[in-house]
DNA sequence: CCTGCCGCCTGCGCGC
DNA sequence: TGCGCGCAGGCGGCAG
């Protein structure tokens, strides 16, 4: 569920609640959550133990929490929350792993109903974990090149939604804001990658730009109460939302009832209007 | 290599 | 009420 912005709100709870503090232990509660440690639950919670947290980073939806030259990496896939919950309260259900802090403040709970998140360690993945080595740069990093991902893009031969969800070639976007930048940028998700002027991909990338920026002011989109800030509050971005989740609503620019088509076993919204479907369309 | 499909999970809302 | 179905913010693996 959680894309960039409401991985980076995350982050900086995180940082704000977590970073400078020792882990004392740390509880795996149901082993999913560390299917991808393959050295299993006891061989991680034993590489964390002591260790002092420094400064929480991001890339895309990924985080990592670096430990010295290590880093423990976390993906929240659609249900995950990471949440600071004083540590005499009861579990909740769906709390899959649980860190504990050696002065005995606030907990972490990682916390997720349909269990697509999980945990790792990466060895010496402090600076970059080798477990997203394959993931692009977002579009708010200093590392990212756009001209390369114009080039990349242009190189697809698959339409341009899809080229957006594939991490390997940006990486932050999910449904919502694909959408929602698609939208801004007045391109069908449809659109042929390699037919697109270098001018519609140079605004498409200002308007990922400028939703992330401004959904992360807004603490990101909270549709119910799976995605929340590590204190648990909702973001509010969902009432800046155009066309996400709004089928039949009018489109705030033209009027146009929004539209929803079916692409990937999801949806997508778009204005018929603003956002006219290619003759030579690839999905 | 690239593209696109499938499975992984739980819970909710809806129509019957 | 109850039940089955479709749907939900994502990703990795794998076939072609």
């Amino acid at each position: 569920m959680p894309e960039l912005p409401e991985v980076e709100t995350v982050r900086s709870g995180l940082q704000r609640h977590i970073s400078g503090r020792t882990i004392g232990s740390v509880e795996i509660l149901h082993p999913r959550v560390v299917r991808r440690h393959l050295a299993g639950a006891d061989d991680f919670a034993a590489a964390l133990r002591g260790r002092q947290v420094g400064d929480i980073r991001r890339r895309g939806k990924y985080l990592w929490l670096p430990v010295g030259e290590d880093a423990v990496v976390a993906h929240l896939g659609m249900s995950g929350q990471l949440l600071i919950t004083d540590p005499g309260r009861p579990l909740t259900p769906h709390v899959r792993a649980r860190f504990t802090f050696a002065d005995g403040g606030p907990d972490l709970r990682f916390v997720d109903q349909r269990t697509f998140g999980h945990l790792s360690f990466a060895l010496g993945g402090a600076e970059l974990p080798a477990q997203i080595a394959h993931i692009a740069p977002d579009p708010l990093e200093p590392a990212f090149d756009a001209q390369r991902f114009m080039i990349r893009l242009a190189a697809r031969r698959t339409g341009i939604k899809r080229a957006l969800l594939d991490q390997s070639l940006i990486s932050g976007v999910g449904n919502i804001y694909a959408d929602e930048s698609l939208w801004r940028a007045r391109l069908h998700w449809a659109r042929a990658t390699e037919l697109l002027r270098r001018a519609d991909l140079t605004r498409l990338l200002a308007a990922i730009r400028e939703v992330f920026a401004e959904a992360i002011i807004a603490g990101g989109t909270s549709f119910d109460s799976l995605y929340v800030h590590v204190t648990g509050q909702s973001g509010y971005f969902e009432r800046s939302l155009a066309v996400y989740g709004r089928a039949g609503q009018p489109c705030p620019r033209c009027g146009a009832p929004v539209r929803r088509d079916k692409f990937m076993n999801r949806s997508s919204f778009s204005c018929p209007a603003c956002q006219p479907r290619p003759r030579r369309g690839r999905w």
